[in-house]
DNA sequence: CAGCAGGTGCAAG
DNA sequence: CTTGCACCTGCT
């Protein structure tokens, strides 16, 4: 990809950057930990810093940062190697995905860290994203090491496996993690001894790794497709929630479809792109509430 | 007030 | 392997 980057006054603009909408990144359900300022721009921590970002006419403008760390770090965090017009060209010969990609044009598929992950997605079965992002907030809250200030708001890194572990099981349902309390501690607690590495699942096939996850207790096939597709970089897993099972039934398949072949159906009709696939198809079916 | 939304685990077919 | 129900909370 080619773009225009200028640093100044801890910012750093970049001009010239083709598919980058924030409204599109951050409300795709693809992340809980970004909010929306009044001035249109988000703002959020990964990584153990405090990002806002605003799109201003044609330019980005990342705020609170520096060259290096966004060389070190947000490069890679937004996928800015990547050209979706290339993705974009390939998906639009299937029908209907044109209007979904017209859509969420700006959509980028962020490379967040693995751990986070697991832990948002387990939070996320049979719930709602306010209350998914409010969950997390409280557990970084309570949780998490103090970053900083920034517009008026305190930040905190999300808590690490090895302090969770050790949580009581009142503690983290005090988060509203609810009936997911349990697997969340189980999950913090093996991955903390060990146990299992999900920082080396980037390097398996995307189908070892999808069975690697589902060993966690509260990860399912939905579950563990959002973390391969959302910190692993498995961009052909394809997560079916309420939403794409409706938009698949609506477009290409009949109702009362089961799972396993939307499934199938998707892997076979999208490829390896069917990760990005799945983001279009569920920013516009949310968005306009289609097969509701 | 009851009804509903929303993935997974678990038990039963 | 597929199906049906329980899980929990906030919102309508």
């Amino acid at each position: 990809m080619r773009y225009d980057i200028t640093e100044e006054n801890n910012q750093v603009i970049i001009k010239n950057i083709r598919d980058f909408e924030p409204k599109h990144i951050f409300e795709c359900g693809q992340c809980f930990r970004w909010d929306s300022e009044e001035d249109g721009s988000y703002t959020g921590v990964a990584y153990g810093k405090i990002l806002n970002v605003k799109k201003e006419g044609e330019d980005i403008i990342f705020s609170n940062t520096n060259l290096k760390d966004f060389n070190e770090i947000w490069v890679n965090y937004f996928d800015l190697e990547t050209d979706y017009g290339v993705i974009k060209n390939e998906l639009s010969d299937v029908p209907i995905l044109k209007e979904a990609i017209n859509f969420g044009h700006g959509i980028r598929i962020l490379n967040q860290d693995e751990w986070e992950i697991l832990i948002s997605f387990i939070m996320s079965a049979r719930n709602s994203i306010p209350m998914i992002k409010k969950s997390l907030n409280m557990l970084s809250e309570r949780y998490g090491e103090y970053i900083g200030e920034y517009n008026g708001r305190k930040y905190y890194s999300f808590p690490e496996a090895n302090v969770l572990d050790k949580l009581s099981l009142e503690e983290v349902q005090d988060c509203k993690a609810s009936f997911r309390a349990k697997y969340i501690i189980s999950a913090a607690t093996i991955v903390s001894s060990g146990e299992i590495d999900i920082y080396r699942f980037k390097n398996l096939s995307t189908e070892d790794a999808r069975k690697e996850l589902m060993r966690f207790t509260g990860v399912g096939p939905k579950v563990s497709d959002c973390i391969m597709l959302f910190s692993m970089g498995k961009h052909d897993a394809f997560p079916i929630d309420v939403w794409v099972k409706r938009v698949m039934e609506y477009f290409y398949l009949k109702k009362d479809t089961s799972l396993k072949i939307i499934q199938e159906y998707g892997q076979d009709k999208f490829g390896r792109y069917a990760g990005y696939a799945q983001q279009y198809l569920f920013y516009y079916a949310r968005e306009l509430g289609i097969g509701k």
